[in-house]
DNA sequence: CAATTCATGTTACACAATAACATATCAGGC
DNA sequence: GCCTGATATGTTATTGTGTAACATGAATTG
């Protein structure tokens, strides 16, 4: 029942380390940046290390912001679709999940027999605590 | 009522058409590369294009691509949200619209205060044409 | 210990998008 | 007609994002 965290090679720890230190999302060539006292010099070191997190399904990649952020719910693996509320102001990302949603979109693929193998919902736009009134 | 489809520039023409020629999503350097015959010489030559054409609402981005379509139903804009069906095995795109889902995002947004500038929603995966059996 | 597998390091490159600046075209007002 | 402001275009250079290819190292297993 435990949810099993896989162990991390050092790489993988310090790219996940990093990610949760950060209150938003990273592009890959931040946290090369913020990596280079820990020996990182590539860029492939970031990316080989982010490939795994995202199969280990602790990171989410934010498709249209080319950027990771830490999962925010650690059982979150469970949901077939995880949604995003990007603030483009802050930059805080507010991470949902919506079983109707998600039964739509299903229902949807299966009508038309397409197998969905990674599902995308994200939105851009300006948090409460950004917008002016 | 008529949909106004606003004159397009010669660029945002040629643009427009290398879209429409092709079956599936277009990079903007493979729109570069098809233009260059006529005249194309530089990315922004299309980056431009596309920017006005995204706004009129006849191309669509494909985020989780970087490439884009013509938009498949000339009165989608009506929509606040267009999902797109991607087939990763031939490129095929299936554009769909969805008011449950709609509806849903908007008071799950209500809720929270966020205000959603744009909606991202995109399935990759195989459609029914590419599917072993 | 050999063989395999997986993680890592490094260089170079390809693809995606924008900055900055110059020129041209076209509309309306005088 | 001509000035003027707005929009479209052309060009060079640069930044940002991601991968190919190849070599090395470390761990697991038979």
């Amino acid at each position: 029942m435990t949810a099993e965290t896989p162990d991390l090679t050092k790489n993988q720890r310090l790219v996940f380390d990093a990610l949760s230190r950060a209150d938003g999302p990273l592009s890959a060539y931040t946290i090369l940046d913020q990596l280079r006292d820990d020996g990182f010099r590539a860029p492939l070191q970031v990316y080989r290390a982010l490939d795994k997190l995202l199969a280990f399904g602790l990171v989410h990649r934010l498709e249209s912001l080319n950027a990771f952020v830490a999962c925010a719910h650690p059982h979150c693996h469970r949901h077939a679709m995880i949604g995003f509320a990007i603030c483009e102001t802050c930059g805080q990302v507010d991470e949902f999940s919506d079983e109707v949603i998600e039964d739509r979109l299903a229902s949807f693929a299966q009508a038309r027999g397409f197998v969905p193998a990674k599902t995308t919902v994200e939105l851009r736009g300006q948090c409460a605590r950004c917008r002016p009134n």
